[in-house]
DNA sequence: TCCGTATTGAACT
DNA sequence: AGTTCAATACGGA
């Protein structure tokens, strides 16, 4: 996995790129507190002038996209999106994207779309399994009593990526 | 197998 | 308007 970071005026976000795409997109400030775990994080920080084109090329269109999404515009162009989960969580994740921008759905709607109109909290399970944020809108599915629900990056986070949507 | 979950809707105060 | 409760699918240990 090739680490890269995205400077933001929200802050500095990282990508994670496997050979089939981006993996992981991760918040500022979600540096690990465990020593250990920034070792490891620091390893695989890769210098630009040394990641294959491939991957240069994908975070070029990830770091686009990316600003698209924090202004709250649909991005242009995304990377191959490459997150690793069960089947179920794919679904899910594919059933997120097609949400646009300024629009929401809750979670009961997810799990309807995807056939499986029981599995609602394995839905939010899935949600919360996300690991590209934002670019996979998991912040655009709300309680169906209209409530906020939650988000693993931060409610804050939530609230500001649905605000710039105009919600 | 058991437990927790980013749920939901109904039935109660 | 708040609280409790059961049903429920999934995933991790």
């Amino acid at each position: 996995m090739i680490k890269m970071p995205i400077a933001t005026p929200w802050g500095k976000f990282t990508a994670r790129y496997s050979q089939r795409g981006l993996a992981e997109l991760h918040f500022p400030g979600n540096g690990s507190a465990d020593p250990a775990l920034r070792d490891r994080d620091a390893r695989q920080r890769v210098p630009a002038n040394k990641t294959p084109s491939t991957v240069r090329r994908w975070h070029r269109t990830t770091t686009a996209a990316l600003k698209s999404a924090l202004n709250g515009r649909a991005p242009q162009k995304l990377p191959p999106l490459a997150p690793v989960g069960t089947a179920f969580r794919k679904r899910v994740w594919h059933a997120l994207r097609k949400i646009p921008p300024g629009q929401t759905k809750s979670y009961g709607e997810i799990a309807r779309v995807i056939g499986k109109p029981r599995a609602v909290r394995a839905v939010g399970g899935a949600c919360g399994a996300n690991p590209i944020p934002v670019l996979i809108p998991c912040h655009r599915v709300l309680a169906a009593n209209g409530k906020i629900g939650g988000f693993s990056g931060g409610l804050d986070w939530k609230r500001r990526l649905l605000a710039h949507e105009g919600i």
